[in-house]
DNA sequence: TTTAAACGTTAGTGACACTAACGAAGGTAG
DNA sequence: CTACCTTCGTTAGTGTCACTAACGTTTAAA
């Protein structure tokens, strides 16, 4: 007779910040899992959509679009840039900046981490309706935006 | 005339795993800031009510039932200890476990971690409306409890 | 009685948010 | 023009946290 399997105190589970702890874990996992198993990062595909939304953009901006610190910026590029999906060349209207591009074959690897992505959020909320996966994206999108640095803050882009 | 505070593409924002990932951050940032002031921390909390809701237990049940890893449990309760706030001994029964046992001490710094981490709660939800907050745990908990270990795992306590 | 498992503990890894500081370039005020 | 402050890309580094590996000890199972 053993003993049954210890349950989490149910003053711990209602918790909403462990929640959302638990939550974004599985949910970070179930993304990098997939895009990990095709050589792909987070990161890769947030800047790929930016630069597909909003074309060509420095990578000041890429970082501010992103949430990207801009000081990992470089790194995701380096790796962007190596396989050809961006194009980054310095920009002749203002020397300190490079200007980053998404090339044709950066545009077809961006509908292919799209996919994978979509098919990640798909597994997580799979216990969910999908009025109840709008309302949860609903909810959280009301948090982030509340959550916020004031107003675009004074300088130093993240 | 300076450009508009570049915003974060549409695609980008709408996606729940990078939702989730921002409220987390933005919820332990609130959490944390909080305990910290006050010498403490998320997993002292974690252990204090895990201890007042099931009575004494080895550090192995406290890590299955706060989730916390047995690894970095030691450290936790080496503060907790040095704080009075716990007891650890030997359990006679099983000399392979110790038993954690909750001081009155422990029980009033319980109390006090409660109103923190109530508040920063408070804080976090303060742009939802008592029912969206309701909604918003009952579709977490949904999330967690359906991405789980399938079962009682095998062996190895996290 | 051999084998396997659970326990507490130490050490370490990898991801990620985040800071500091740098030289180079640009903008602004005197 | 000069001085100053800001932004940009870049390098390096920090702190936190989830998570793994391995150990010696003790207990349970085969």
């Amino acid at each position: 007779m053993g003993t049954i399997p210890e349950p989490t105190p149910a003053r711990l589970r209602a918790i909403p910040s462990r929640l959302l702890a638990g939550t974004a874990i599985v949910a970070d996992r179930l993304v990098g899992e997939r895009l990990s198993a095709e050589g792909a990062h987070k990161w890769h595909f947030a800047v790929l959509v930016t630069l597909a939304e909003a074309g060509p953009a420095s990578q000041a901006e890429l970082s501010r679009r992103t949430g990207i610190y801009r000081s990992d910026m470089v790194a995701v590029l380096n790796e962007l840039a190596d396989a050809d999906y961006v194009r980054r060349e310095p920009d002749p209207a203002d020397r300190r900046r490079n200007v980053i591009t998404l090339t044709p074959v950066g545009r077809r690897r961006l509908e292919h981490l799209d996919a994978l992505i979509a098919d990640a959020q798909r597994e997580l909320l799979a216990p969910l309706t999908p009025g109840q996966r709008e309302e949860l994206t609903r909810l959280l999108t009301v948090l982030v935006e509340h959550h916020r640095p004031p107003h675009p803050r004074p300088h130093d882009a993240r």
